[in-house]
RNA sequence: GCGGGCGUGGUGAAAUUGGUAAACACAGCGGACUUAAAAUCCGCCGGCCGUUUAGGCCUUGCCGGUUCAAGUCCGGCCGUCCGCACCA
């Protein structure tokens, strides 16, 4: 049986005395393989956090021996809450509780094998390391792309501090589901919008999974449009609105102000109760409270503000709703209510004029065939279908063929010969336009010209049509856009609002500039100080590191982190010699905010290139033989947070010269998360596995025997049922944890954790080592079959690390040993190839094997064994017989038969081949795969 | 509501990218060894029909299409998960 307990103790030693894995600056290609580092929380490390770990771990150990310098470090998000509140629970200092949380982690993913070069181990909240991070804001700061600003901001009043809008979802904080408010605060900004086209843009140039980055593209939101003025009656001032549509100018009835709108500060203190109150509410409604609205029916009021209608000139008159947005676009809109859904709602609520502006492609359609009615008759007859149902099947061929650009002629055409009868799905238009236009018949143009006027023009629309189509009921003096493509009237609109000094194309995005302060203790302090007017200086670089003042951390109760001004800082109570230091004779106060935990992590694969450096944030030099990352592996929870903020400031630091990579991370993979079974009473409470048991198929609780449901959910500590790593491991050994994590299934999918899928990983290992120590005959040479299987096995393995298909690769070792299992003399060649192959996966048992079969030194040293085809080529292979796509044999032919020995083949297995009377229409053969006869 | 993914045995999952569906493993069942248990080894293991055998039919959420051939491609449903959400 192989000792797991005994092979782990030593290598794990050998490892670490040789220094194994260090990475060193050289001649070779460079590879670099990172993980997301991690927060070392109190709560440790579970079996679910290691399956990311052990698959990049993979990679690095497989790519060293093909012979890359590999850089694969790990550090330490230090920075955060939870650290500060446990040193509060405990008494003692965040510096402390770090230091403790780290050596736990540490220790566990040692256990882990993961191969780590420790000597380049960092932990954010190092000063050493923060120093740069403040010297990355420095810079920010220079060339105004830090500031402050008085903003409505997310406050978490149960975490005493202000969030980033990325930090919040669905009005609640994103890590703890606690409720966030609304407030106005001075706040340190991050002008992240500065470079929003870049990182949208750039996202061609990484190689990342496609919903990742959907969600950046989503966030940052980009839309193209117009800005518009319109002009007050009466009044100098104008209203100025964002659309994406102003080809839909004509249709614009009213406009919408948002609540904020400044706007309204003068009409409130004339306004009527109700509009007062309105705005007042809305204005003060928290996060939570909004997105319940948003399905609620619309609300409003009229202003009695009127304003001019910048085409038309006609006067329309000004709303208020809490529909429209005061922070996105100019905070006030043109309502175009029958090509905007929320437009057309309010427009129904309170009974204004809805009048059509854009007709879908359909008409054009109807419009074409009115005019062609005699080659869609000619067309009924030839196909001897109804003259309904050829014209509803062209409309729903044109629409699902182009519905995005506008139709030609030539298209319609075309369409039209294609048709054949029930070639394509056309029920629903069939039925709308065979009851208008009845049957067989061909239709006269006054039952068209009907049909279109019922559509389009005679009635109230019954919902917003907001896709693209023709231009209708849009012409005035000197703007006409009647028949025009939506596309080209936004062109002309553009244009002729640009002529017009009313307006101009404004490009338009969702995200905001990033909220950078946080009024907690545990984060890099800003290397800035304040002076009596509270403006902002920033210290010179020589000041820095901004280091945090010693302070009796017992005294951030949530009672003194709040007065009646607002919150209160931590920092705000060091003291005086750390809060209001002298410089050149004049006294500042320091900024007593704190950056966000993020600050940290935007730049931390930067300093693993180079992480002693005291003089610079990093080496130039070996910043460029490192970067970019070429795999990064990490949870897809930092879609739109760490993976956003990272890319601007990589972005920042290519613009500062610093860095030579527009882009960070060349390669991104998500692993999923892993789930396991919890158990919860009535109450909530979770129960570890080894509280409960199960009777009759349901759960209880053993000490008390009080049912508990059953149900899987995302492994953690909280939810009782997370595994410990070193639980695992003391039962099963390290290896047999490693495969298990990538045996499971998919990186990206996560998984089930199933304890007893452990054995099977073990009794692999177990076996493979009975084999090793009974079977194996030194002299015999590595021939016949097994020499094929090892050779298609090394071909594979190395397929599927380079494609990250980690599954696959342990299922085909379990084959090559059963396989290998029915022989009974093995050679070494044989078990040479199996050890190097088994290295990235079981490095414990495969150092040991290697050590077992006489080589002298560490399997590190050994090279990735290459396969050689011409041992993977078969003699004869499988081909399957079928008639008319069955299956009826399998054939055993020379693999390079031709297709009459493939057929004598066939006939001798399938009797009804023989049949008098079977005569094959037709014969395919595809060599080595398969022979159908088709009668 | 919008965007994206996913749906295969009792379970985790494979399937050379259109060519033998269910590899590999877990669980289960039967057997060997053992005083016994564990461990280990051997066999069976999608469904239906067939007493065993031989064999046959069906099967990748549902309906339809393309093809000699569909888990894979296309269209439409249903279910599920994730992200965004009154973004003009």
């Amino acid at each position: 049986m192989y000792d797991f307990r005994h092979a782990e103790d030593k290598w794990q030693r050998f490892w670490a005395e040789n220094k194994s894995y260090k990475a060193t600056r050289s001649g070779k290609p460079k590879f670099y393989v990172l993980d997301m580092f991690p927060y070392p929380s109190g709560k440790g490390l579970h079996v679910g956090h290691l399956k990311g770990y052990v698959a990049s771990d993979v990679v690095a150990r497989y790519k060293r021996a093909c012979g890359f310098e590999v850089l694969h470090p790990m550090g330490w998000d230090s920075f955060g809450l939870p650290t500060e509140r446990q040193a509060q629970r405990e008494n003692t200092s965040p510096q402390d509780v770090t230091k403790r949380n780290i050596a736990a982690f540490r220790e566990q993913l040692e256990a882990v094998a993961l191969s780590y070069d420790w000597d380049r181990e960092i932990a954010t909240s190092d000063p050493k390391y923060y120093r740069w991070t403040q010297w990355i804001f420095s810079r920010l700061f220079e060339k105004g792309l830090a500031y402050t600003e008085e903003v409505t901001v997310n406050w978490c009043p149960a975490m005493g501090t202000v969030l980033a809008n990325e930090e919040v979802v669905d009005g609640k904080y994103v890590e703890t589901g606690d409720p966030v408010e609304r407030r106005k605060m001075k706040q340190w900004m991050l002008r992240i919008t500065a470079y929003a086209d870049r990182l949208l843009d750039d996202l061609e140039l990484v190689d990342w999974p496609k919903p990742i980055k959907r969600m950046q593209e989503n966030w940052i939101g980009r839309s193209e449009g117009a800005k518009i003025k319109f002009q007050l009656v009466n009044d100098d001032r104008h209203v100025e609105v964002f659309s994406t549509r102003p080809d839909t100018i004509f249709g614009a009835t009213y406009l919408v102000l948002a609540p904020e709108h400044e706007l309204l500060d003068e009409v409130l203190q004339t306004a009527g109760l109700d509009l007062t109150e309105y705005v007042e509410t809305a204005r003060n409604r928290s996060e939570l409270d909004r997105i319940a609205g948003a399905s609620e029916e619309k609300t409003g009021f009229d202003t009695s503000l009127k304003a001019v209608h910048p085409v038309t000139k006609e006067e329309i008159p000004i709303w208020v709703s809490d529909y429209v947005l005061g922070g996105y676009g100019t905070g006030a809109v043109m309502a175009v209510p029958a090509h905007d859904e929320r437009d057309f709602e309010f427009a129904r609520t309170f009974d204004l004029p809805i009048p059509t502006v854009v007709v879908p492609a359909r008409l054009f359609v109807l419009d074409w065939a009115s005019k062609h009615i005699q080659l869609l008759q000619e067309r009924s007859e030839a196909l001897s279908i109804p003259f309904g149902s050829v014209l509803g099947t062209l409309i729903k061929a044109a629409e699902a063929h182009d519905g995005d650009k506008p139709l030609t002629q030539t298209a319609l055409e075309n369409i039209l010969k294609d048709l054949k009868p029930g070639k394509h799905d056309s029920r629903l238009a069939v039925e709308a336009l065979g009851n208008a236009i009845n049957g067989a018949e061909a239709p006269s143009d006054e039952v068209f010209k009907a049909t279109l006027a019922r559509d389009w023009f005679g009635q109230q629309p019954s919902e917003a049509f907001t896709g693209k189509g023709y231009t209708v009921n849009s012409s005035h003096d000197t703007l006409q856009l009647n028949g025009m493509w939506t596309d080209d009237a936004i062109r002309s609109t553009a244009e002729w609002l640009t002529d017009a000094a009313c307006g101009a194309t404004h490009t338009n995005y969702k995200i905001r500039d990033w909220l950078f302060s946080r009024q907690r203790f545990w984060g890099e302090p800003f290397p800035i100080v304040l002076d009596d007017e509270n403006e902002p200086h920033l210290l010179d670089d020589s000041a820095l590191p901004v280091s945090l003042p010693d302070m009796d951390y017992t005294e951030f109760s949530d009672e003194n982190m709040q007065n009646a001004d607002g919150p209160v800082t931590p920092l705000g109570f060091a003291d005086d010699d750390w809060l209001r230091p002298e410089i050149n004779g004049r006294t500042f106060t320091r900024e007593t905010n704190t950056m966000p935990q993020w600050a940290g992590s935007c730049w931390y694969f930067l300093r693993f290139c180079d992480p002693g450096n005291s003089s610079d944030l990093c080496n130039k030099d070996e910043e460029a033989y490192w970067m970019p990352v070429d795999l990064y592996v990490g949870g897809a929870e930092h879609a739109t947070l760490h993976l956003l903020y990272a890319r601007f400031w990589h972005k920042f630091l290519y613009d500062l010269g610093v860095v030579t990579s527009p882009e960070p991370f060349k390669k991104l993979f998500n692993q999923g998360m892993v789930h396991s079974t919890s158990y919860r009473d009535a109450s909530g409470k979770y129960y570890y596995p080894d509280e409960v048991t199960k009777s009759d198929n349901s759960w209880s609780v053993i000490a008390t025997g009080d049912p508990v449901s059953a149900q899987v959910e995302k492994m953690s500590k909280s939810k009782c049922n997370g595994v410990p790593p070193e639980d695992v491991i003391s039962e099963y050994g390290s290896d047999a944890l490693r495969l298990y994590e990538l045996f499971m299934g998919p990186i990206e999918d996560g998984g089930l954790w199933d304890g007893n899928g452990l054995k099977g990983t073990k009794r692999f290992l177990d076996r493979l080592w009975t084999l090793a120590q009974n079977k194996r005959v030194p002299t015999l040479p590595l021939d016949g079959d097994l020499a094929r299987h090892t050779h298609l096995t090394i071909q594979s393995v190395t397929e599927d690390i380079e494609s990250f298909n980690l599954n696959t690769a342990v299922s085909a070792f379990m084959k090559l040993l059963n396989d290998a299992g029915k022989e009974s003399e093995l050679p070494d060649e044989f078990f040479h190839i199996f050890a190097r192959l088994l290295q990235p996966f079981a490095p414990h048992f495969a150092e040991e094997l290697w050590q077992t079969l006489g080589k002298e030194g560490s399997i590190l040293n050994a090279p990735w064994p290459e396969h050689d085809p011409s041992l993977c080529e078969e003699d004869e292979v499988d081909v399957v017989v079928q008639v008319n796509g069955k299956k009826r044999a399998i054939i055993r032919i020379a693999a390079t038969a031709s297709q009459d020995v493939a057929e004598t083949g066939a006939r001798t297995e399938v009797p009804m081949l023989n049949e008098s009377g079977f005569t094959a229409r037709r014969v395919i053969y595809v060599p080595g795969k398969i022979l159908n006869f088709v009668v």
